[in-house]
DNA sequence: CCCGGCGCCTGAGGGC
DNA sequence: TGCCCTCAGGCGCCGG
């Protein structure tokens, strides 16, 4: 699941492919994967564009473009944008078949293709990809000067890995919110970028229960929760992100962050630091993992 | 304002 | 073997 790790690293892996670049082609398979306007008029501003810049934003890359255009997309659950390298020969768009180091088999090719629903061909022997199987994900092209009033970006919290994001700036996001904590922290206006496994590992890092009230936190546990999550999503990035559904990098390369978790996917299992159960409980619709005895 | 719940999607996995 | 159900979740939206 795309989250701001996941985001950041197919930034830093994409830019160096992208900057630089022009599109000369875009094809569309599912029009409806592009948003706010219609998928023509998205396919006439990108064409002939070149990428000056990727930033990111929460859970969102943006793609800054010459003549003051910007590309922004988000990957939902199961997006994925890649960068193949390779003689477009191989690659046929017409017919939505190619050749990869990953992907050999015909059957694992078709399965593949099937859920390719944008591929842009770049100048110098490259295409850009994005691939998304639930299909929650969507792109979406806007002057640069209005990207950052986009729906969903406009409204978004701080970004927790900015110098300037200071425990004081935690504190008035969340101690007077009488939400519990896990839900206060999956929520993008308040802090940006967190999703279901990051959220989990960083109240299990800070010791904090998830059903905990924001207001309920002392300033103890305050400094413990800010200290997590710049910890939690720093290492997170560090090891690429987090391979556990369908994430990969910018050039199809998984994370290792899987690795490391804690308590996400682990219910039944020993904890690592005391050896209690591991518990999962609903909460908001969906799983929230923790240590009973290490977290209060 | 704030909370809970739903819909969008597909594939994996369990039960029978 | 195969069908049907549930679950996974980011996020916008709606209703109370």
């Amino acid at each position: 699941m795309p989250e701001l790790p996941e985001v950041e690293t197919v930034r830093r892996t994409l830019a160096p492919h992208l900057i630089g670049q022009r599109v000369m082609e875009v094809k569309i398979f599912l029009p409806k994967i592009v948003r706010y306007l219609n998928a023509e008029k998205f396919n006439e501003i990108l064409t002939g564009k070149s990428f000056l810049e990727i930033n990111r934003r929460g859970k969102y890359l943006l793609c800054h473009l010459s003549e003051g255009w910007t590309l922004v997309v988000h990957l939902g659950m199961s997006g994925q944008l890649i960068y193949f390298f390779g003689d477009p020969i191989e690659f046929d768009l017409e017919n939505r078949s190619f050749s990869h180091r990953d992907i050999e088999s015909e059957l694992s090719k078709a399965k593949f293709m099937r859920h390719v629903h944008v591929i842009m061909q770049l100048d110098k022997q490259g295409f850009l990809i994005y691939h998304d199987i639930r299909r929650f994900g969507y792109l979406t092209v806007c002057p640069t000067v209005e990207h950052l009033s986009l729906k969903g970006i406009r409204d978004l919290g701080p970004e927790p890995l900015d110098d300037n994001f200071k425990l004081d700036i935690l504190k008035r996001q969340f101690k007077t919110r009488k939400g519990k904590i896990k839900q206060l922290l999956l929520d993008q206006h308040l802090v940006a970028g967190i999703g279901n496994i990051y959220a989990d590992e960083i109240l299990f890092n800070a010791g904090i229960h998830p059903l905990r009230t924001g207001d309920s936190l002392t300033l103890k546990e305050f400094k413990r929760l800010y200290a997590a999550i710049r910890v939690i999503l720093q290492k997170g990035i560090e090891l690429n992100g987090t391979s556990i559904s369908d994430y990969v990098d910018g050039e199809g390369w998984p994370g290792s962050f899987q690795e490391e978790l804690k308590v996400y996917q682990r219910e039944g299992k020993p904890c690592c630091n005391c050896s209690s159960i591991i518990e999962r409980i609903k909460l908001g619709g969906r799983s929230a993992y923790f240590c009973p005895l290490c977290q209060k």
